[in-house]
DNA sequence: TCGGCTATGAGAACCATTCCCATTCTCGCC
DNA sequence: GGCGAGAATGGGAATGGTTCTCATAGCCGA
């Protein structure tokens, strides 16, 4: 985890009144040496000690703070990524078998594209502030090869 | 509600062993009637008379005959749309405030660029049968007006 | 060091969703 | 047209991820 990051998760907290402490530590760490959004059941399983009450409480904060982003999923558990603007824009790889997601990038042209034609069709529809959110549905190789 | 419609749902419950009952086929008509994924309690305000524990009963159904998906949001309730086969290819605007949905289409150029620059990323990364989910995510003019 | 406020942990509470089961309906068959 | 088997329905109980509560512990400024 870079130092910087470090500096404006602690910023955001202290800007919430909350307070940067070990286990927000440990989360915001985690995440971000994560290449993909990360579900309940595998922090609780990564963070030692971490108790359930607190992670999701925690996770919470962080998101009302605008730290971490939950990210809709099909499966039963939620799953958390830092929030875009620390890590960058970028996209998700969904395994439609076993839910596992990983991040991609998209060529920038294709966003640039992305955004002229998407910020038409939004105002259009009279909805402002428009960002998109793009994911890759398919079946990861593990899946492929299993059944 | 069309015909066609109507008699592909009929084969395709039929080809998973069920019937096609007037509340099914209540809902199949809402869902075709609406521009939008609807929700849990839409579904019941709207279907009169239909009991909380037989719509998610039938809409489990409906899914697994794959006439209808499920759709992931960020909200508490989940969100039923009928499948992209038989209502075709769309996206969703979502308001990022209340939560409220809205079929949009993009331009069939940006389909067949989105098509081809992510089916080689997904290539790459192992993945086979890659579809892409697009959603533009933003304020609506509603929620924009109040706050 | 003290006082007030925040964080933590354990479990209870919540609530959308799923499950269960007794009753009712459908449809093929005679 | 009536029978019988299997499917659907409705009401409520059970499930389980998530949130809430509250007593205790920790942190930080004065």
């Amino acid at each position: 985890m870079s130092v910087e990051l470090d500096t404006m998760v602690e910023a955001r907290l202290r800007g919430a009144g909350q307070r940067y402490t070990g286990q927000r530590r440990d989360l915001v760490r985690l995440l971000a040496d994560a290449d993909s959004p990360r579900s309940i059941p595998q922090i609780l399983a990564e963070a030692r000690d971490m108790k359930q009450s607190s992670a999701y409480r925690n996770l919470a904060e962080l998101e009302h703070a605008g730290v971490v982003r939950r990210v809709p999923t099909d499966e039963e558990y939620g799953r958390y990524e830092l929030a875009e603007d620390l890590i960058g824009h970028h996209h998700h790889l969904v395994c439609s078998n076993c839910g596992t997601m990983r991040d991609v990038e998209v060529p920038a042209d294709l966003e640039a594209t992305l955004d002229r034609t998407l910020d038409r069709i939004a105002k259009s529809a009279g909805f402002a502030r428009v960002q998109h959110r793009l994911e890759l549905v398919g079946l990861c190789a593990d899946c492929a090869a299993t059944g």
